[in-house]
DNA sequence: TAAAAGATGATAACGATTCTCATTTGACAC
DNA sequence: GTGTCAAATGAGAATCGTTATCATCTTTTA
């Protein structure tokens, strides 16, 4: 935990950005809920509790200033809002989700599975990926 | 085209909903620019120019229904608006698509691609598969 | 024809996110 | 340490996509 704080603080000051109180506390909320999709308003309730005379402008701030250096990315399962999920240290590309339409439950696969898939379409349509998104929708294994 | 309304009217008498001149208009507009990929907004003022009496809230009302009869499939690019993508007629799936983030052009891929991966996660996972939504971010053939 | 149900259009309401601006903080120079 | 100044913050207003409300119109049913 701290030695993340640490990295995520030396990332911030590569860019000449300061790990501000506030900015600290609410990396430690993310870090806290790693598995969790939490919204910016999550969040925010989140940092109160340890640090309450936050602001919800800073907390978007921050959301904001940590998907530029993407710490963290930003996500939306078509519910209204942008939730946030933090990275994997090191990992080359974003991880998927398996969003369950019974119990709303989102899980996770941190497995690449896409490098066959990446290949066609970098070859196929000339298109140089630098990032994806994939979200599988369907009955998780509690709900079948 | 014709043929086209016909089954997407039959669709809707199905599930006993009617086709009305505002709703035909706004499955041509759809039609017509099958390879857009347009926002309520963008379909509202292109409905316009054919049916000048629309109101904005009938277009968000037809496009509701034309998801939920998977006649469009509803999708968020991450700026902030959802756009409407008709399916294609009998297609298992929805397709995917191609994000350049240098000119903002969205590519459409009608290949399945995912075959392996799915039944990978089907098993693996045990979770059963619905839908899903593969896009991926980079540099488009016309920018390299 | 009369009544009921379904759709529509105008507009108000809502909610997530962004913007504005006065105030505070922190890094640095002296 | 003190002063300076850009960066960051918090409160609340503003924005904007979307949804809800409600009176009116249209279509179906009895
Ligand atoms: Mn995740
Ligand atoms: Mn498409
Ligand atoms: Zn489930
Ligand atoms: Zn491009």
């Amino acid at each position: 935990m701290e030695q993340r704080i640490e990295r995520i603080k030396k990332q911030l000051h590569s860019q000449s950005y300061k790990l501000t109180p506030q900015r600290e506390a609410t990396v430690r909320v993310l870090l806290e809920h790693e598995d969790d999709h939490l919204s910016a308003e999550d969040v925010y309730m989140l940092v109160k509790e340890k640090y309450p005379e936050i602001g919800l402008a800073t907390v978007y701030r921050t959301l904001e200033l940590l998907t530029e250096l993407k710490v963290v990315d930003k996500i939306n399962f078509g519910d209204g809002v942008s939730r946030y999920d933090l990275r994997q240290e090191g990992a080359a590309h974003f991880h998927h989700h398996l969003v369950c339409i019974e119990c709303g439950s989102v899980d996770e696969i941190q497995e690449d599975l896409l490098e066959d898939v990446e290949k066609v379409v970098e070859d196929r349509w000339n298109f140089e990926i630098k990032d994806h998104r994939l979200t599988f929708h369907g009955i998780c294994h509690r709900c079948k």
